[in-house]
DNA sequence: TTGTAAGCGTTATCAT
DNA sequence: ATGATAACGCTTACAA
């Protein structure tokens, strides 16, 4: 007669008692088969497959003090920037039963610190964050937490955590650096329609290119609620006769502006290039297929979460050995893509 | 002196230590904090405060048989379809502590069975699922599954589990009734690249309604790799002079498929809709700046991840009288968006 | 309002 | 190779 309800469920004793074993038996003959000899493992087996039993997760957790999950920080879950890195990492972690907890910041850090905050409770096998720019709050959590933390997309050797990311300055310079080859004279820089550190960074890239050269610099901040609304906006501002922002090259703070600028040019009767040059930085799904294509620079979204999820592995799955493997930072490298827009 | 070391991290018991108070109270003070005194509530916050204690929630789960955890199947977490749905379910649910396990099935049975299987092991408060169409397998687990299972977009009356969605058929009907109201004599249906069974059923609902008017129908199923290629391909396929299948409006699976068609018409030289009308589903994020504009239906994703994460809050956090309120199935409708494309 | 004791389902530890 | 026992950190049940 138990005292209390559980949950319902079958248990490990369950499975014992019917398979005519203990307990522990049944824990090794999921946790570590080779352990456990071939008859009692065909028992077991034979037992859990009777009853349909499923290991609580939660109470190996608990009692091992080693979970299988994984938190995750991303500016926002459905759109198209961190969609191959979330996907890339949830399928290789789950390769290893591990599980991947989502949570969205907005952009925001204060959204980042909650969700941090929440996902402790979780006691969590180690932490992926989409960027390196936290509240202090959220530093100081950090700091304190013994599991590791991965920061995304952004690299920043300096800092103490794993790295896995590419420079933002980098992909500014690259682009500018394509536009000046390719012969532009004005090249303006169109933010983002939220404040974007990281495009803020590929702004900042794109500026040490033009002072290198002698060029002037061009920003335009658009005030539209879309990006593609905002791209829009910033193409019909830039182009507009007699402006003195007017630019012949327009270097996008991400894809979605471009392609906005793009649709637009299309209503407003602006040739793409010949009038004005667009290049993005994304490479979202229909960049190549846009009339005309998009030149733009193609961040390692999939290879970030793959090896995030490597790491992941290495560090709390694997043995001394390998967590000496695990290299403190990875730099990895964009691709420019020059297509017919730029 | 531990006899065993457990996650490191400050317990409810160094807190009550600090506090001057028994386990129990800092226990109600998170859980319940009216049934605290006012005076031990600031000792304990205060405690808590020093230490940064925070709630071991595996331990609460064990200990309570009641989780914070839902889990989520979705077809793919990059894709743009449930994207509103998914953000939808994290952030209502996050309002009140709940966390959201997110897996990806890619449209394959099996991948739902696995993921449901990995789930079952976290004993989520509730499980969502993305398809009403499941495996043998998976059924089965549902059918002893003791929590709420709610099947999403996909509606069936019929299901014993909740539902929240809309009739896939009957946005089938909605658009070809829409094509034939504007004149359109040959309307075909373009499938997805992938088995998509609810793509199927939208071909359905489109095929009663060429029956009622006795028309023909013509199906075309590309075998590109991605949406946006299947669209040109069916576009260039579908209206090639004399061919047997030339249709004079295309309904497309899914704006993907649509997308590419738009965007291949414009390079093909092929006029929408004059040549040849263009019509989707889904609604994504430019298909009103797409040149022509997309003629498309929107399904309701957001109002129904809304629904869904209301539902689990009233079955799993509330009381038994929100438990009745809770209806059985809501059925939403979706939006028909008429724009320059068909 | 507060506390004590027992138990949630699993694994670490030690013994055989 | 297998088992008995205690412990993981928390909450329920009951008592004061």
């Amino acid at each position: 007669m138990r005292k209390r309800k559980g949950s319902e469920r079958p248990t490990l004793f369950d499975v014992a008692r019917i398979a005519g074993v203990s307990a522990i038996t049944v824990s090794r003959f999921f946790n570590d088969p080779a352990l456990v000899s071939t008859e009692r493992r065909a028992l077991v087996a034979a037992a859990v497959e009777k009853i349909g039993y499923v290991p609580n997760l939660m109470a190996g957790t608990l009692a091992s003090a080693q979970s299988r999950v994984v938190a995750m920080v991303v500016p926002n879950i459905s759109g198209p920037i961190f969609a191959g890195t979330m996907q890339a990492l949830s399928d290789g972690l789950a390769r290893e039963n591990f599980q991947l907890l989502l949570a969205s910041s907005y952009f925001s850090q204060d959204n980042e610190e909650r969700a941090v905050r929440a996902f402790l409770g979780w006691s969590p096998a180690a932490l992926v964050l989409t960027s390196r720019f936290h509240s202090p709050g959220t530093e100081a959590m950090l700091d304190k937490l013994a599991q590791p933390v991965i920061e995304t997309w952004d690299f920043d050797p300096a800092r103490r955590p794993l790295q896995v990311g590419f420079s933002h300055e980098q992909v500014g310079r690259d682009a500018a650096t394509h536009l000046v080859e390719r012969g532009y004279e004005r090249i303006a820089f169109v933010h983002n329609v939220v404040p974007d550190l990281s495009a803020r960074h590929r702004c900042t890239g794109y500026a040490q290119v033009m002072a290198a050269r002698g060029r002037k610099t061009i920003e335009y901040t658009p005030t539209a609620a879309t990006p593609v609304d905002g791209g829009a906006q910033a193409l019909l501002a830039l182009t507009a006769q007699g402006s003195r922002r007017r630019a012949d090259a327009l270097f996008f703070a991400n894809d979605n502006l471009a392609f906005g600028a793009v649709l637009a040019a299309q209503r407003a009767g602006v040739r793409i290039p010949q009038d004005v040059a667009v290049f993005g930085f994304g490479d979202y799904a229909m960049a190549d297929k846009l009339m005309p294509s998009l030149s733009t620079i193609r961040p390692p979204a999939q290879a970030i979460g793959e090896i995030a999820a490597r790491h992941v592995l290495q560090l709390v799955g694997g043995d001394a050995a390998a967590r000496e493997a695990v290299p403190h930072a990875t730099l990895l490298t964009c691709e420019l893509v020059a297509r017919e827009s730029a």
